[in-house]
DNA sequence: CTAGGTGCAAAAGGTTTGCGGTTAA
DNA sequence: TTAACCGCAAACCTTTTGCACCTAG
């Protein structure tokens, strides 16, 4: 089978990091990262699930789940949430934001250079900007006091 | 009954907007908005029926999706998707981004001055960001070509 | 050896749909 | 008057859970 993606490159980097966090390295995780791989279209589980069944037909649903959590976890794969649809799933390592079209739904990458010291965005030429909005993450203050205080 | 928020003066925005819009203007939609409007914590369509239950027993499950989506239609309410939960709904109009908090997973406006030369972000106190994400919504260029072309 | 991971099937959670009756304009 | 809207209940889609078996370390 021809892949697209260095597989064995990007094994060794899901092993290093399935250790460094305290967790197996199992066929399933590395099946279910390599479908992310190989097509970065944004997959829901249940597509990731679909894809990851033709090379390993009994691996269930469940599975995928805890692949995907897992990976998330080793920080290989982000979650990208939309509307009320499904969560998708993306292993662009690269950091970047995400372009949601109001008319097909699709999900586009959009890059950006994060090490530039005033990081630019470029938006890709034909793409209508009609919002936008930053999602922040972290801990909140009530959070963080409560971690400093136990 | 006290509000705490000018509820006539958003009734008639409400109004405003759904004449626009070509939409009616119903009992439903005014208390669904009401609701938004009085508790600004980022509620799921679950608890906005819970609420809204308490004043207007009868309305159901459905309707309050439909005048949900209506609100967002017309501009009046934002929704916010974060990980693989309900879709929360925000009447913070404003523009303005959002914190989501990795421990107690509570969800936090950011203001900011959209007005501003330089659009300045002031982080409250306390906020501690790991990671910041950015979603633009529009138009794909497939589909600004295939609009075009119609 | 054994804690952690998997597959299965059932349940839970969230959202949508179809339809007969009601209402704003 | 009538197209738009509502309430109800069933269906649908997505995600989680419990448990018996399996396997990486």
């Amino acid at each position: 089978m021809k892949r697209k993606v260095p597989i064995d490159f990007a094994e060794e980097r899901l092993n290093e990091r399935l250790a460094r966090t305290g967790l197996r390295f199992t066929a399933q995780r590395r099946h279910v990262y390599g479908v992310l791989l190989e097509k970065k279209d944004h997959p829901s589980a249940e597509e990731v699930f679909m894809r990851a069944k033709d090379d390993m037909p009994d691996i269930s649903m469940a599975t995928v789940y805890n692949c995907l959590d897992t990976l998330v976890k080793c920080g290989l794969v982000k979650q990208v949430n939309h509307d009320r649809g499904a969560t998708r799933y993306c292993s662009n390592m690269r950091e970047h934001h995400h372009f949601y079209c109001d008319e097909c739904h699709g999900t586009f990458d959009i890059d950006y250079d994060p090490s530039a010291e005033e990081p630019e965005i470029h938006m890709p030429d034909g793409f209508h900007v009609r919002a936008y909005e930053i999602a922040f993450r972290g801990i909140c203050p009530d959070c963080a006091a409560r971690k400093r205080g136990k």
